[in-house]
DNA sequence: GATCGTTCATATCAAGTGAAATGAATATCA
DNA sequence: TGATATTCATTTCACTTGATATGAACGATC
């Protein structure tokens, strides 16, 4: 007899419970932020990493951030809208946008970053330190790996979609 | 002094990083199956789901599949359109339907099967055997307690969105 | 210094999404 | 029994999304 073919059981399978939890975490953040100050999703990502590099360009979001760059345009054109962030014209390469936060939007950040932290740690707090520190070294790992294996597929695979 | 004030960097933020390693998942595997069959990932996910389970209703697969119900609907009514599934009336209760494989879409699904399996060997193939322990243990930690909390988020949040 | 290919941000468009509305079927209970 | 509430699947609608197109700005090469 042949070994018994593996059955696939969705409730074991990881990128189905990768995902589940992925968007799990990232609707409850939302719901930290999302109806107290009036941000989506996409904008608090643009946010949260214009509090760590000023002047930063639509590009240079986009690869970092993991959020297609008409994503990023259009949370950064909001974000303009309300005040957050300011845009300038960048000097020297005047293709590229300079986005910044202004201070109503490092406002916003300091108040958001608390909660988000808070979030984050209440969201770990079945685990256990060393579970923790597990997590983030398989993450990290995977995260990685992810990066080299994505590229390759993007290569051999992508006649578009259906 | 008072302790330095935490600091969120994005690329250490754990919803952030399970979301990132979530889309990397999803995507690379509806590569596998998406331009070869013809299928989007909630269509997968409800194949899979009837997989193991005959004649479910739309409301099932939506509770346990962590997925809208108008989307279970549209998944549903797409693959019975083409051929995978079959939707007949559950006699007993007529608001129910009763879903289930055809024998095209067994087909389907023993082909993707060992597709997907051999994608999810691979995504965790710079894991060690002990870190895929580790890894599906604290998913199911994690995941059993956003359960809870998400139930209880959804009471005090959600005054919709922006 | 004109032309070609590239890189950037934004705009456009078709497809997908979830929240709420709809309508049918069932359950509850006065 | 009849009235009301609930549960289900689907549809509708406004919004979001990502692929592609557009047009501006740049670099390089002749």
């Amino acid at each position: 007899m042949s070994p018994a073919a593996a059955r696939l059981d969705l409730d074991q399978f990881l990128p189905y419970l990768v995902n589940v939890l992925a968007n799990r975490l990232s609707h409850e953040l939302a719901g930290v932020y999302e109806a107290r100050f009036g941000i989506s999703i996409p904008e608090w990502r643009v946010i949260a990493h214009l509090s760590q590099h000023e002047d930063v360009s639509v590009r240079e979001i986009h690869q970092r951030v993991d959020m297609d760059k008409a994503k990023v345009s259009r949370a950064a054109s909001r974000l303009e809208a309300v005040g957050f962030i300011e845009k300038t014209e960048n000097k020297g390469d005047r293709r590229l946008v300079a986005l910044r936060l202004t201070k109503r939007g490092r406002r916003l950040f300091a108040e958001i970053e608390p909660l988000a932290l808070a979030y984050e740690r209440e969201s770990v707090s079945t685990l256990s330190k060393s579970e923790e520190a597990a997590l983030r070294a398989i993450l990290n790992k995977l995260l990685g790996a992810a990066d080299r294996g994505a590229k390759l597929m993007a290569m051999q695979q992508r006649p578009s979609s259906r």
